[in-house]
DNA sequence: TAGATTGTTAATCGATTAACAATC
DNA sequence: TAGATTGTTAATCGATTAACAATC
C-alpha cells in the first residue's frame, strides 16, 4: 500500500504549519526563536522545532530562526508557491463565501470558474460544461458546496476529468480511487465537538 | 489542571460520531453490526466498537446495535439532546452562509440574532447591543465570523458576557480564559492540507 | 568562556489495532 | 451446538515530550 505522508509528518502536523505562516505573516522581527513561536501560539518548544526542521534547512543557535527565509521554506514545503486553478461547483450561499475566502490567495488558488445548476449570474457556468471545461483548462482542484444529493455525482465528474484534490463541503462521505485526495471540510463534527466540549467543562466544573 | 476530555476519547474521536450518526440517519435497516458501519466509512472495526461501547449501552451479540436507539445514545453522548442559543457576529458572505447551515438544526443550536457594523437588514443588530444581548437572553455559544482585525474584540466581549464556546472562523488565534472553548475552524489549514497532500500523492506516482 | 538556542536520540504517552473470551 | 458479533485486555504503532549534546 502508498504510504501517503511521508517523514512522519502527520495529518495533524501538516495543519500547524499554516498556523505558522499566519503567525510569521504577522510579526516585525528579523529572527525568530522556537521558543518566541511556541509562546505566542501556546505550543510545544520542542514541538515547533521539530515541524520547522522539516520544512527548512536553517535555524542558527542563539540567533534562531530567519524570518524572511522560513517563511519562504514553509510556502515551498506546503507546495504554495505555485498558482494551482480550481472550480467550484454549487454556488449557494457557502459557494459564493468561499469564492471569496482570502485563503486562496495566499495558499495559490485561482478560481477559475464557477458552477451550479441555476446560471445565476452570467459568470456562473452549467454543470454540463463542467468535465470538459475542467480538461480544457486543466483544473487539479474541486470545491465542492452542491447539496448532499448532488455531491456524488459532481464528485464522479471530476474524477472522470482528472482532478486530483476535491475539498469537499458536503456531509456526504465520497467515493473515489484511491489516487484522488478528498478532504472533508466537516462543519458538522466541528460544531458537535465544541458544543461536547462545553458540556464536558461545564460538567466538571459543576463536579469540582 | 483540569483534563477536558476524559475516558481517553481524543478530539480527534468525537468528530467520528457525527459521522456515524450522518451514516445511521441514512439507513433503512432496524438492527446493524460494527462491521457494516466500519465498511461503509472505510473504518477500522474495532474502532467502531470502541467508539459505540462510549456513547451506548446496548449492542447484542449476533444482531449488533438497534439503529433507532444507537442514534439517539450518539445526540446524548453528543449533548445535541437538548438546544442552545448562540449568535452570530460578522454578517458578511460567510456569516449569511453559515446562517443557514442545516447543521445547526441537527445539533440542537438555534441562531437567536446575527450582529454586523453594517446593519444591512433589519434582523440584523449592532455590535453594541451585543454585549446586553447576550446577557439577556442566556447565549452561551457565539460563532464569530467578523474580519481577523475585530476577532479580538468581540471575543472579549464574548467572554465578558458570559459566552462559553467560541465557533472561531477567523484565522485569528483568540485569547480566552482557560473556562472558555475554542473551536477554530481553520480553512487555511484545511486547504492547505489538501494541497500537500496532492502534491506528495503526485510526488509518489512520479517516483514509482 | 558562558549562555542561548538548535537538533537529535531516547522516553513517554495516547490512540489504534490485534487477539480472544463472552454472549446470544 | 455452531456461528456471528460484541466488548475487553494486551500489543503495536505513532506522535509528543524530555534530555542532552552540538553550535554559534
Amino acid at each position: 500500500m502508498i504510504k501517503l505522508l511521508q517523514n512522519h509528518t502527520t495529518v495533524k502536523a501538516y495543519e500547524r504549519y499554516p498556523v505558522y505562516l499566519e503567525y510569521l505573516n504577522n510579526i516585525e522581527c528579523e529572527n525568530i526563536s522556537s521558543k518566541q513561536i511556541a509562546t505566542s501560539l501556546d505550543m510545544g518548544e520542542i514541538l515547533v522545532r521539530k515541524d520547522l526542521a522539516k520544512a527548512c534547512k536553517l535555524g542558527r543557535p542563539k540567533t534562531g530562526y530567519r524570518v524572511k527565509e522560513l517563511k519562504k521554506d514553509i510556502q515551498t514545503f506546503l507546495g504554495i508557491n505555485k498558482t494551482h486553478e480550481a472550480v467550484i461547483v454549487g454556488y449557494g450561499k457557502l459557494g459564493k463565501a468561499l469564492y471569496d475566502f482570502p485563503g486562496f490567495k495566499t495558499f495559490g488558488i485561482n478560481i477559475s470558474a464557477v458552477f451550479d445548476i441555476n446560471k445565476k449570474t452570467d459568470d456562473v457556468k452549467k454543470p454540463k460544461e463542467l468535465k470538459d471545461y475542467i480538461i480544457d483548462h486543466d483544473i487539479k482542484f474541486g470545491i465542492l458546496t452542491v447539496p448532499k444529493a448532488n455531491a456524488q455525482d459532481i464528485c464522479d465528474l471530476f474524477v472522470e476529468a482528472g482532478i486530483t484534490g476535491i475539498w469537499n463541503f458536503t456531509p456526504l462521505r465520497l467515493n473515489v480511487p484511491k489516487s484522488v485526495i478528498v478532504q472533508n471540510e466537516n462543519l458538522a463534527a466541528s460544531l458537535s465537538l465544541l458544543i461536547k466540549s462545553t458540556n464536558e467543562k461545564k460538567a466538571l466544573r459543576l463536579k469540582s
